[in-house]
DNA sequence: TGTGTAGTCTTTAGCATCGAACTTTAGCTT
DNA sequence: AAGCTAAAGTTCGATGCTAAAGACTACACA
């Protein structure tokens, strides 16, 4: 009974087994950039729950400075974008309130929308992840060279504009489904 | 007020004039990768919907069939490997016994342990997902010829083989926090 | 001007997950 | 052997999420 988790050569070694087909090389890139993803937000978490932040609150942070000046959005954009229920920005913003790191205003150009808005104290907590994140991501890197970096950067550029086109908002879709 | 989400570039030149130190090469390579994988999870969630299936379900059969042959795991090992309490496990594994994805049966050579197995039903669900997954996968690296998707995966796992190594059974850290 | 329709956010009920306490077993230690 | 400690998995209470329904506003069209 293996307790060790299996190397991605040996993963999709095992998937070539079950299903023939599989091309081995499209394998290794999608299985890598997931598992990556995995393992870089258990190391953001652990950096969040030091400076008192949850990821939830995080992600909206980051739309919102994203956004740029003067960091501002609707709700209902933010949720789009973090793939969540509408309902779900609401009780995120209510608790976001309670800690300053966010505003919530009627908007004065449509009375049935909102506006949230950054406070300085979000901006600032912002500003303190990305402190620290800047270090974990800079050893996560540290074993490649610069230009291997630009053209690590440049190969994922060109996937993923080829899905953020197909999925503008998240809501197209990339393969008919049925 | 947009509603048009920044792209990368536009993202990192707003995060730079926010965070004056920031590495935009790093930057550029760690955002993508996040955007990357909440795009082809969006992509993999309707995918499963249309076989019946849910995300955690999916992660599940996942690790088993990883396991290889006897396609058999304990409970906290998959737990650990999803990021989750075993708790959860439990009632994940509630779930899938009640649709026949999975068995569970104690473990003969250690009665406060029990073994999670693959059915045959969840081995074919696995496999009819792999089938659908692929046709996306295949399009997402279109654009990428066979050498540059041989270099993305290389490049990735180099990443990957650090984070995994510092972060062993994602019980590790990568760097120190306090 | 009135009405229908679409869109935005909130409310509510149900469910999955987490953290923590608990039960049971394995393996030491003396 | 007997007791101590560590580990595995389940149960319990609290919280955040989803889906669906509701309240309200804006816009198009007659």
């Amino acid at each position: 009974m293996p307790e060790r988790l299996p190397t991605l050569d040996e993963q999709i070694a095992i998937y070539q087994r079950e299903y023939r087909d599989l091309d081995p090389q499209v394998e290794k890139v999608v299985n890598a950039l997931s598992r990556l993803d995995r393992r870089m937000n258990v190391a953001y978490g652990r950096q969040l729950a030091t400076l008192g932040l949850t990821s939830p609150e995080w992600e909206v942070l980051k739309e919102l400075v994203m956004a740029g000046s003067p960091y501002q959005l609707w709700p209902g954009t933010i949720a789009k974008r973090l793939g969540l229920t509408p309902a779900a920005m609401t009780h995120r913003i209510d608790r976001m309130l309670t800690q300053s790191l966010v505003t919530r205003e009627p908007d004065p150009d449509n009375r049935v929308r909102v506006i949230i808005g950054l406070t300085d104290t979000g901006r600032e907590k912002w500003l303190e992840v990305m402190r620290k994140a800047s270090v974990f991501e800079e050893e996560l890197l540290q074993d490649l060279s610069s230009p291997e970096r630009g053209q690590l950067g440049e190969l994922l550029t060109r996937l993923l504009r080829r899905v953020e086109d197909a999925q503008p908002d998240a809501g197209g879709r990339l393969t008919d489904l049925d």
